[in-house]
DNA sequence: CTAAAACCTGACGTTGACGTCAGAGGCAAG
DNA sequence: CTTGCCTCTGACGTCAACGTCAGGTTTTAG
């Protein structure tokens, strides 16, 4: 009887990582270095990972999208995959929902300005 | 009869912008640089704005926290105060419009994958 | 076996909107 | 006159998420 020691499954590499998620191989690279990321290793030292670490990736890329900094998304990941906080963490993260709504208040606001100057301009030909 | 010569009012200093307008000095300077704003001299050099520079600054501020950049701040201003445009200036007028617009769904599908792991960890004591 | 493709570490370069420091005037009040 | 605040020019520093290059090893395709 072979002993399944936690998902021995078809790990894979950082090329397929990126291709998959749509980023660069080094921002692969740079999201370890933050340690966002912590893929094994091979024998000859490439780096493998898990199948799911493509979506890992995809989220990873949304936060940073939605203004959140490496140390952010480095606290937020463990809520992510183990869903265990504690108050401080709790906290963090409607401090980080407020930040990102307030950002979206302001960009609609931007885009009437816009909008105001587009119709300005559509009117004078 | 006394000739008005554009409006001679009580032109204000540099400090008085910033504050008016809640940013630092310097940014206003950059904003010169970058030749968003053109302001007289006093004889012994000083910048002398218009009141209205104030809310000049707030709109540029808007744009820059939009995401544009200095470059498409300067194409826009001309359209902003004089409403006329050429093609180019209203294609890319609607062009950035798209891209504050799709930076909003960005953000907004970022709060949603948020709130979800709030959910969570408000799910988990 | 060999050449191409993919991977490695390490380190410097980029970009944009300012911050910050240095050194030198200018300007109203007491 | 001088104290104190504001302003000037010029120039280097910052921060974050990578880009990019160098020089070398590993894996894969034929």
């Amino acid at each position: 009887m072979p002993v399944t020691e936690t998902a021995p499954g078809p790990l894979i590499r950082i090329g397929e990582v990126a291709r998959g998620a749509g980023v660069s191989v080094r921002a692969v690279r740079y999201y370890e270095e933050q340690g966002l990321l912590v893929p094994r290793r091979s024998p000859s030292g490439q780096r493998l990972y898990r199948p799911d670490t493509v979506t890992l990736v995809r989220f990873i890329q949304q936060m940073y999208a939605a203004g959140l900094t490496s140390s952010r998304i480095a606290e937020l990941l463990p809520c992510w995959d183990s869903g265990h906080t504690d108050p401080g963490q709790r906290a963090m993260l409607r401090a980080e929902r407020e930040r990102i709504q307030a950002k979206v208040d302001d960009l609609r606001a931007a885009l009437d300005r816009l909008d105001e100057v587009i119709a300005i301009t559509d009117a004078h030909p």
